[in-house]
DNA sequence: TTCCGAACTACACAACATGTGAAGTTGATG
DNA sequence: CATCAACTTCACATGTTGTGTAGTTCGGAA
């Protein structure tokens, strides 16, 4: 009933194995071209072509440009394990903790996605149901964001000046795969790096250093 | 000798009153469908009826679609006062108060440049000429960044664990549309609680709090 | 005021991308 | 081995970009 795939995605579940994996060729193929050449070179002939296909293949498993794009969304968050890497934010002991493990994550998946969302973003503005679909998926991010942030005031370690609500929108705005661009492929840099700094501004801004571990507060 | 306009702009200076009212019309028509419609309903076509004259007519200005883009780029900056914003920040007594001013610079500026700044990023992907100008835009504000860091630096107030390359990149990081875009479109924050909390982040982020104010650097 | 030329119009055209239609072909599966 | 979904092939409509060319208008200088 709930189909979490395509907003507008004609086929809808059991296929046989060489829908399967035609459509995993397309994908594969669209995220390819991203990656090399932009989101600009990713024309569904393009797509078509390199999974081995004919372009009116393609629109048999994606409605529309659009959609194909959306559906690489879900795509790279399997192939890449988004779910996985959050997971490890919760498994952290404190939120502190926690919140370092939230650069972490940005620095780990973000750079690993940006083609694809960059693309994302860009049909996003067109078509009203990418934008749907997109408001989905930034509201699970939003999720973590609460949940971090929320962590971090129930523990008492929330700097001052901020609130939850606060700081679960600023939390939320960090997640900007401008900012991840910038700094990972404009500036070049590492994975390490980037968790590393991203982390100590995440902490500086958020934590307060008295809560617990300085005196008060402690319990 | 060094024309600042267009990066193949045909039409290069002396130009008669006509012309201007038309170029000024074409860009002014460009800028209300971006921020009306989103990048995706700027058509040459709508842009050119919109300003009252032809299609032919925009392409006598603007040689393709990414050049009106681009000029839009620096008409905004002109018409919003870029120059004047950014001219602030230098004039504060210390680098500490700079950076407030800096992120009073973000919140002023940023939010009304968004639409077309949505559209520059995207043609930048596309035309090689494009990602020329972006970059030496993006060249400038990095030059502001490093002024701060190395103004802090120089005032011994730069936070540990920063240096003046990684703040200055940092900050670059942080002029990201992506992040005014969510605070101030999707989560509805106004000018000054933007300009707030920019501020608050920064300063936690990249002041030592030590430094002058404690004890130690005051020299 | 006249007149020149730059700026604009009108129309036509090529190239390319999206998306749809309809008839034929292939191949996995019962 | 017959069936039917999946795929191919070819054709077409539409919209956008960008260029070419001949004619028209308007600003500004003589």
């Amino acid at each position: 009933m709930c189909n979490s795939r395509g907003v507008t995605d004609p086929i809808t579940e059991p296929r046989n194995a060489r829908s399967r994996r035609t459509r995993t060729a397309v994908l594969a193929a669209a995220r390819a071209i991203l990656e090399e050449r932009g989101p600009a070179a990713l024309t569904m002939a393009e797509a078509a072509e390199r999974a081995g296909v004919t372009r009116r293949a393609v629109y048999l498993h994606f409605s529309s440009r659009t959609e194909l794009v959306i559906a690489l969304f879900d795509y790279l968050a399997e192939e890449e394990g988004l779910h996985e890497s959050v997971r490890r934010v919760w498994q952290r002991p404190d939120s502190v903790a926690g919140l370092e493990e939230w650069a972490r994550h940005l620095a780990r998946y973000h750079p690993r996605v940006l083609a694809v969302d960059q693309a994302v973003r860009r049909v996003r503005n067109q078509d009203p149901d990418a934008a749907r679909h997109y408001r989905r998926a930034t509201e699970s991010q939003r999720a973590n964001c609460r949940r971090l942030a929320e962590w971090l005031a129930h523990e008492g370690r929330l700097a001052p000046a901020w609130t939850a609500d606060s700081a679960t929108d600023m939390l939320w705005a960090l997640i900007s795969s401008d900012l991840i661009e910038a700094l990972h492929v404009e500036r070049g840099w590492s994975e390490d790096q980037l968790a590393g700094h991203l982390a100590l501004m995440f902490r500086r801004t958020f934590v307060d250093p008295a809560g617990v571990a300085g005196s008060a507060a402690a319990k």
